[in-house]
DNA sequence: GCTCAATAATTTCCTTCGTCAAGTATTGAT
DNA sequence: ATCAATACTTGACGAAGGAAATTATTGAGC
């Protein structure tokens, strides 16, 4: 974050993040909640403030029986940096601008007409053309991804959406826009998001699950958000619930995916989607059936997450989630059947999350190398 | 480790472990993998070597083209420190003396007639008296009990099998033994053991399963131990694989334990167990059957882990694996049904561990918690 | 208004840890 | 014997954070 240090102190990195995430702090809460001395927070504090990413706000926490000196908690200039964050899909770029503090500015929706490596690039660059105000204080892009991407050196692996293969995103990007760039996958930029801008805000493990065409979930463990060793985690779409369900395109039988998918709630209801919804909706008890069985697989995997890594907190969200109101008693109630023990006591979050969200969930991962910078 | 200091430098703590772990290595080597100066290597080990718990060995690595001074690497001296290692189960104490390096010195079994704490506390006494040898050189000890065991504090929140409930067993077993007590729930005392000793060296992240009359799994991600926020963690026993399937004494329908546990079998082959594995050996069809049910089972249940956190090596074991030549093919088969894309990749290994293996993962959580102190 | 207790923030000094760069040690090849 | 190559050690230095004293700012009691 400091224009010429490769990288800042650990201090001033753990500062800036907690107040990022946390909300207005006192030199004294950060030093007790950083395991810190208040001197190093003090001395971390200043040079942040120089840069104007923080500023002392007006005392105003009064603590204690009432005597002493107010407080004068640290918040982040949030106009004092802006990031870019895009979302590609098969068919069209989403991209918003967002400021320090993750709140969205800015927000445009750009058509894909092909899935060329090279015009998908043009078409970035027009999009970040069009987002940008600002090109002093806008020096970060955040692009997600769906499929294997290794966030480390930017590189697609394989995005079957997008049939790319070993596509070295972040280099091409970084000279399309003249940005620096980060890549991630799109369900863990979402759950980065959520974790340090959303309800995982503190959590030591938290879970993020996406229902829709595919079904997917974001893991952060000790802290950290898992990646997986052979480009492969968080597939919770693909957990076998029933060994004689019906058979998955990955191979496997009765994945959750090929219970729970769009897709397969299309061919189970034979109708469209949103025909699908609103007959669920008018009461037609064998298309809610077909709701019911999927909502209780998704619980299902939801509980698999639950007992084996035991997360504080999960969201569950996602597109498919605008009929959560068809779906939610039933991933509650598989939930709560499966999950063992306590886990079952962990808190379950159903709630649609708007669209730029995975967008914003590229921005807030291009932030979190900034602030790591 | 250092007998007056609370705690030694971090690069005192990462050279230890490092050798510890990967066996004998030079003092360049370390510092490549450690991401040290060759110096604070040096400055690291010598208090190390003094202390007796590292030699150097005689030179022999030759590196490069041929020239230059040969590498003296330095090796732990593992009989420097002793440590002893107890798991206790409903009816015995099985107890273990490891030296620094983990390895099994002496292993002594003690029944036990009753659950009562402490009387079990009692015989723990007993035990641990015969096993130490010298007890200049053995000043802890590391207890494994099933359950929900929280190894910060030492309280045994809940362990079914024992019928304890919030037992403060470290200090107890301090105060009965005069040593210094570490306490750990068994599959994690056991996952560690593989993770420092094992095959998990090395390794970012990795998984042990144990099949028995439970079936648990223990998590490293991201290089640390998984605990779960609720106490739970690892229980792949209730992911439930087959919606249609059994009630599983959770509440849960279809779980892996109630299709593969020692008892589900006994009730399924309508044999006790050593007759089932011995009516399945001699070609019986029916009984045959219901293992190879289990094994899918359970080979479903490891592809959860796999799809959900990616480890890079999976370790399958346990006691009910004495019969694992009739599991193998079935676990495998479930695996690569159902593991999403390159987590198929993921290697297994499928092999019984002897039982003193679970006493030496207590000691080696004591070993841990040394090196670390 | 003055003083005191309480709490927050800063300053100064100091320790610790690890790096850098130069020097020493030990080998094989010529 | 000399040199190149590699391993290890040494000592000066610097960065980072801690301890404790100091300063700042408030409310309460008088």
């Amino acid at each position: 974050m400091l224009p010429e240090a490769e990288s800042a102190a650990p201090a001033m990195t753990a500062v800036l993040t907690a107040v990022l995430t946390e909300g207005p702090l006192s030199r004294v809460t950060l030093a007790r909640r950083l395991g810190l001395s208040q001197a190093a927070v003090t001395k971390a504090a200043r040079p942040l403030i120089e840069l104007g990413y923080l500023q002392e706000l007006a005392a105003t926490e009064r603590s204690g029986p009432g005597a002493g000196r107010p407080a004068s908690p640290l918040a982040i200039r949030a106009d004092r940096e802006f990031f870019v964050g895009v979302k590609i899909t098969a068919d069209e770029l989403i991209g918003v601008l967002c400021d320090l503090g993750a709140q969205v500015r800015k927000s445009i929706h750009r058509p894909l007409l092909d899935k060329d490596v090279d015009y998908v690039l043009t078409e970035l660059g027009h999009l970040v053309d069009d987002l940008i105000d600002d090109r002093s204080r806008t020096r970060r892009l955040g692009l997600a991804v769906s499929g294997d991407v290794d966030r480390a050196t930017g590189l697609v692996r394989y995005s079957p959406f997008l049939h790319w293969r070993d596509v070295p995103l972040r280099e091409l990007a970084e000279k399309a826009t003249g940005l620096t760039v980060t890549v991630e996958n799109d369900v863990k930029a979402l759950t980065t998001a959520e974790h340090w801008f959303g309800e995982g805000v503190g959590a030591e493990s938290f879970a993020l699950v996406t229902v829709g065409t595919g079904i997917g979930c974001g893991l952060v463990v000790n802290g950290r958000l898992v990646s997986g060793s052979h480009g492969v985690a968080g597939e919770i779409g693909h957990i076998g619930v029933d060994v004689n369900g019906p058979a998955c395109h990955c191979g496997g039988r009765g994945c959750v995916e090929a219970i729970a998918g769009t897709d397969a709630i299309v061919s189970r209801a034979g109708l469209s989607f949103d025909d699908a919804v609103n007959a669920a909706r008018a009461g037609d008890v064998r298309v809610s059936a077909v709701f019911a069985a999927a909502g209780e697989a998704i619980g299902c995997g939801i509980a698999a997450v639950a007992n084996l890594v035991g997360p504080a907190h999960i969201v569950v969200s996602g597109e498919g989630l605008a009929a959560y109101d068809l779906f939610e008693t039933h991933i509650r109630a598989g939930f709560e059947r499966q999950a063992f023990g306590a886990a079952a006591q962990c808190p379950l979050s159903v709630r649609p999350l708007p669209f730029e969200e995975w967008a914003r969930g590229a921005a807030t991962v291009s932030i979190q190398a900034f602030v790591a910078s």
